[in-house]
DNA sequence: CTGTTAGCGCGTTCAA
DNA sequence: TTGAACGCGCTAACAG
């Protein structure tokens, strides 16, 4: 039959279909387009015979090259191992799925020069518009967006300065459930613990609404203490003073001044904070940490359930699939001024704060 | 300064540029391309200048469609939510960084008819390569890429009838590994749970060395089971079949027949099987599991650490350099046959086999 | 209803 | 040393 031809089997082309069906370019690329309305079944069925035959698929570089789209966004992650980024990513996946898109990901793997490296290329490769959650977005890093007029949308974060549309969990009513869960819980002595502001708003903001919940009561004291996990030294000069803490809390039950016994629960802003201060805790208080310190978390990874801590769920799917379709409505050209989709989050109560 | 453009400020051209610099397009081209050994500095700085002020950047879909190659290479995944496929991207983008290939990353989210749709798509956009750790990988699920010429690489998979390089974990090793350690630490009933092997190799090859390494000694008794996630009642059924067997073995220790006294374990195939086992048993058995039942897991994912699970760990960062490597080497026109490239896996001993 | 023509942004001859 | 012209694969006018 055929020759089995091997190298380059340059594939083919709309010219070869055409030449192959004895007609010109341009009805196959009404073919191609759907534009069947208006065109002789005859001519239609061999068409589709040339393209079977031809095993004929259309090259989407050259399509948008030529109509200056290609359905081609660009998805900024920060880091894809904490679970947060891959659940948001299934939202975007199926928002993009519905509409036609298709996600460029893109992984920067808490490396800020990387996103620039990154938001570069993604130009360069035309996409049509940015979903970013990246670490460093400030409006410097992303002048080859927003100069390029390339719409964006922030997730989870913002930026100031930067007029692009926002999805991302409620953090103040986020904060608030927290904190009103751990009082009722009877705690009376609370550390937040966060991860270096940077540029990620949320990390301000959920530190801020802890403060400020914490002001509106006069039971329970309130701490922060922000943890870079990226300095190890660092890290442990935070993990000691909240070793302090707790062990201070304990003398105080132990009666030493029963005054000042206190039940001490920590609150992390995020799965990350969480995971470092779990496995501190258990390698300091072995495996039954749980029964000295309560944890509170932002995000619920897998072993939120299987260690049984609390937490707080965010609702990432439907913050990567709103993301897209803000996306997708600017992209078609919508011009409404900037919005802020704040969605809320969900309070799993499990065994760490409920004995 | 610069008048703030509004709507659609078109994007700078290789032709904006000539004119700006006073040239031809071709110079720019050769600019770009780094042929400057031939060109007067004076004709070069007024290029660089013009770049500069219209803060041009070459269109990648324009380049790839002229010279038959644009730098994309397709990574299709099974599956992110499993800490080892995070992992492996480490690995990809570090070498496609370091290889000027930019990864277009698939997720099918462990959905077959996605991943045919995901392959497809691929080759419209004309990937040089593809990387593949999918589900339902099969000669016949692979005929766009195949039959396309697209060179492609297997990750932890191996599909018959299908010349293309894989790299993946010596399964075979990995398996023996776990089992001798298992022995040495006095169990005498192990059980290997599994998802459905489906058309992952993988699955299969480590379930046949567990079969043949139990085989090769005389001391314990060796159980498959067959789980699959994907179906509650299914995982349910076999869930029950694993608790008799636990029960059994407590029963035979407390003595109502000591000469049925056995210790049992639990091998785990990956860490979505191991996760699984493990919210189970807790739910059963309560926070103290662990001391009714040993749990070994191929894959080390983040709470292994916490929840003080053996595990051996793949050298998943450089499977994933690997893959890039090899097609790489295939895209540049290398012929020789086949490869496959198996790496060991680590055996990390925590607590719940060391007791 | 169908084919012809003219580019999209770029790289590559081939002259000048 | 430089630039003009052609074509990559495709779509969008504009005739026929």
């Amino acid at each position: 039959m055929s020759t089995p031809q091997q190298s380059a089997p340059r594939r083919a082309t709309i010219t070869d279909v055409a030449r192959e069906a004895g007609t010109g370019k341009t009805s196959i690329s009404r073919y191609l387009n759907g534009e069947m309305s208006v065109m002789s079944p005859e001519l239609r069925a061999r068409i589709e015979a040339a393209i079977a035959r031809l095993n004929y698929q259309p090259n989407q570089m050259a399509r948008g090259l030529k109509r200056g789209r290609n359905r081609l966004i660009g998805m900024l992650l920060a880091d894809l191992t904490n679970p947060y980024t891959v659940e948001v990513l299934q939202g975007v996946e199926a928002a993009c799925h519905a509409l036609g898109l298709m996600p460029l990901i893109c992984h920067a793997a808490n490396e800020v020069e990387m996103e620039r490296r990154y938001l570069q290329l993604l130009t360069t490769y035309r996409v049509e518009g940015v979903i970013v959650n990246a670490l460093g977005v400030s409006e410097e890093t992303l002048r080859p967006v927003g100069g390029s007029g390339i719409p964006a949308v922030m997730v989870d974060r913002q930026v100031e300065g930067l007029t692009a549309d926002m999805v991302g969990l409620d953090n103040g009513a986020a904060a608030q459930l927290g904190v009103q869960h751990l009082l009722e819980q009877g705690f009376d002595d609370i550390w937040f613990v966060v991860q270096p502001f940077e540029q990620v708003s949320s990390r301000h903001l959920r530190q801020t609404s802890f403060r400020d919940a914490m002001g509106a009561q006069g039971r329970a004291r309130g701490h922060t203490l922000v943890l870079d996990l990226a300095d190890t030294d660092e890290t442990a000069r935070g993990l000691a003073e909240l070793d302090r803490a707790i062990d201070s809390a304990a003398d105080g039950k132990r009666g030493k001044d029963a005054s000042t016994a206190h039940r001490i629960a920590l609150f992390a802003a995020n799965a990350p904070v969480a995971l470092c201060l779990a496995l501190h805790l258990k390698s300091r208080y072995g495996p039954d940490w749980q029964t000295r310190v309560a944890l509170l978390s932002i995000d619920d990874p897998d072993w939120a359930e299987l260690t049984g801590i609390t937490t707080i769920r965010q609702p990432t799917y439907e913050i990567g699939y709103r993301a897209v379709e803000f996306l997708h409505e600017r992209i078609e050209g919508v011009q409404t001024t900037v919005r802020d989709c704040l969605l809320p989050g969900e309070l799993i109560v499990r065994a760490s704060t409920s004995r």
